[in-house]
DNA sequence: TTCCATAATTAGAATTATTATAGAATAATA
DNA sequence: TATTATTCTATAATAATTCTAATTATGGAA
């Protein structure tokens, strides 16, 4: 509780009830939610919460850097509360979307072809292994 | 014309009227274009051209791998009729797309950590140098 | 050519993520 | 306490995409 209070003020963001509640849930679900289901977690612990509460906050979060946007699945954007470089794998037949450790040579590159570069969106689209494995065994 | 008939053939697309022009669009402006502006060029030639038509024609030539699906841009899909492997960069403040010729390599891996790999997604958000030396002129 | 079956196209409605707006609540300050 | 700024909420607006049902075009067979 403390710590997320930190954590927001380290970044310049005013500690508010809504607030440390969101980065709560980030902290306990290290994944890729997207707002509704941030949304649906916070309805359980503040009944009146607003969705556009949970955009904004989002946003705010966003640009203060403490999560990173992935726009993998074209309907939602999805919030990373992991902010190190790595890449995804989005799994086409259970949806999942996984972190995988890349080592890309363009990852803490700050330019290319002339272009300033501030952020790297790396991600493979196919069949996570456990799917791979759940078909096999079908056969 | 007959050309176009003939890639589509080569994909198993039937080469209806709408689908032969919105391949000659794809062709002509290799670009990375978004659902209304290809529906706007098509208007030109097409008047009774339905919007439903470009999304269906669109998901079909992105099946059957004549274009490739970029999920750049959170809030619409873009169509990239180059789909020999490369990487985008996304000026944040001109809005365009363009091509960066990364050497990745994962371009052609087929696996990783285990997943099968069916498609790369790689790009940048930054400023392109067109827009820096723009900026650099001000001072 | 004419008929038939199938696939493609169209228009409009439905869905849904996100943003905009304006008022209410809360916190900060003096 | 009074004032002011910030945050939060509910609702409406926007816009991309999908769904649906009816119409039209297409290719093959008689």
């Amino acid at each position: 509780m403390e710590e997320l209070i930190k954590i927001l003020q380290s970044k310049n963001i005013q500690p508010s009830h809504q607030r440390i509640k969101i980065l709560e849930i980030l902290e306990k679900n290290k994944g890729h939610m997207n707002v509704n289901m941030i949304y649906d977690e916070l309805l359980k612990e503040i009944p009146t919460i607003s969705k556009t509460t949970v955009y904004n906050t989002l946003s705010t979060f966003a640009e203060k850097g403490l999560v990173h946007c992935l726009t993998i699945t074209p309907e939602e954007m999805r919030y990373d509360y992991d902010t190190k470089p790595h890449h995804h794998l989005l799994c086409t037949q259970c949806g999942r979307i996984i972190d995988v450790d890349v080592r890309c040579a363009y990852a803490d590159a700050m330019e290319i072809d002339g272009h300033s570069i501030e952020e790297i969106q790396g991600y493979f689209k196919g069949t996570c292994k456990e799917c791979l494995s759940r078909d096999k065994a079908k056969h």
